[in-house]
DNA sequence: CTTTTTCTTGATTGACGAGTCAATAAAGAA
DNA sequence: TTCTTTATTGACTCGTCAATCAAGAAAAAG
């Protein structure tokens, strides 16, 4: 009973069910059978709308990333100063929808990933680079010169801290993490007293 | 023409071709064949040595995390005082074998691995534990009750700055990740005061 | 009401890979 | 020498999976 206007909502269901079935499994090692099973569909129809299981791979994450800028984007607009400003991008790396284990398990992934696939490996220089602009803008007002290298570090123990984290995907620990960060910024912003 | 005692040879080929394969091929996703085949040996004895691909893979971790573990007190004993040998720690994170491709690939990929297997989760809270362990022996007398937590950072920036290192493997990054830890470094000791 | 477009899948193909096994060969033991 | 242990592989089994395709079914267009 074919429905108009189908593309969309196949293509959306299939990158749920992919993060999804990362999750379940750990590994890229997945087939395109038990996505699109996942999914409510032939795996025929999987490979109509993608046209092949890289693609399928690069959809989820291209979607992971865009979530992920969503949020901190979301998280920026309600502040206004540049330290709340900074407080609020390290805050939305540390949410609990970024610790649920497929999120966790789509990240490792896909820096995996990004070591065989060029596209892959695009993806996530867009997602570093834009953390660090987004660091460095808010950090030059109040450190001047060091903004660069701070954010440097303050990015670099958000990935550390998350992958810890991630591992043990122990209790909440997303909240300390975020105290860790907060408080690196706050010795980055003293030192330059 | 069978030598006798040639299976820790064998075992230690495996291990060392795994390890290239995992790099070669920037995944896990590689075959028993191709393993034996860089180890020069039928893949009928990768199996009858190591039963299986699991095996080989947890042996592979076993190795470099030994490695890695081994650097780091060669490291630690030219090193007297605290702070030097809190150095040391860091340093040894960052040195150039721990560039290589191979050695960025196994360790992406151990961690993707500890995802789906017990026994690589358990290799890894090892390395993660003794890292945290190692650096609050040396900051406890320096810097007292703060030592856990300037530990947990240090390690963090440690494991995110090699995570993005690692990604864009341009040229020698090592050095500038180095100076940052080494900046935290003083940064917690310099709270202190 | 016929034609075209969109959507959908079952069946199939073609390839590949993990693990097994029987058989061979050498070295040492008895 | 004969027996046993260790080393080694080619051939084979059994399963799996990505990708293709021809064909069907429903909506929209004419």
């Amino acid at each position: 009973m074919p429905k108009l206007g189908m593309e969309p909502i196949r293509r959306a269901a299939l990158v749920k069910a992919t993060i999804d079935e990362i999750g379940a499994a750990g590994t890229l090692d997945i087939t395109v059978s038990r996505i699109a099973k996942r999914a409510g569909m032939s795996s025929a129809l999987a490979h109509h709308y993608f046209g092949g299981k890289d693609q399928i791979f690069l959809a989820a994450m291209r979607h992971t990333l865009t979530v992920y800028g969503a949020e901190v984007r979301g998280a920026l607009a309600m502040a206004d100063d540049n330290v709340s400003r900074l407080q609020a991008i390290i805050r939305a790396g540390f949410t609990n929808s970024n610790f649920r284990r497929e999120v966790i398990a789509a990240w490792l992934n896909f820096y995996v990933l990004a070591q065989s696939s060029a596209e892959a490996q695009r993806l996530l220089t867009i997602y570093q680079r834009r953390l660090h602009s987004n660091l460095v803008y808010d950090l030059r007002p109040l450190i001047g010169d060091r903004a660069d290298a701070a954010a440097e570090r303050i990015a670099g123990l958000i990935d550390g801290l998350y992958l810890r984290r991630g591992l043990d995907q122990s209790s909440e620990m997303g909240m300390d993490a975020t105290e860790h960060v907060l408080a690196l910024l706050q010795a980055e912003l003293k030192e330059h007293a």
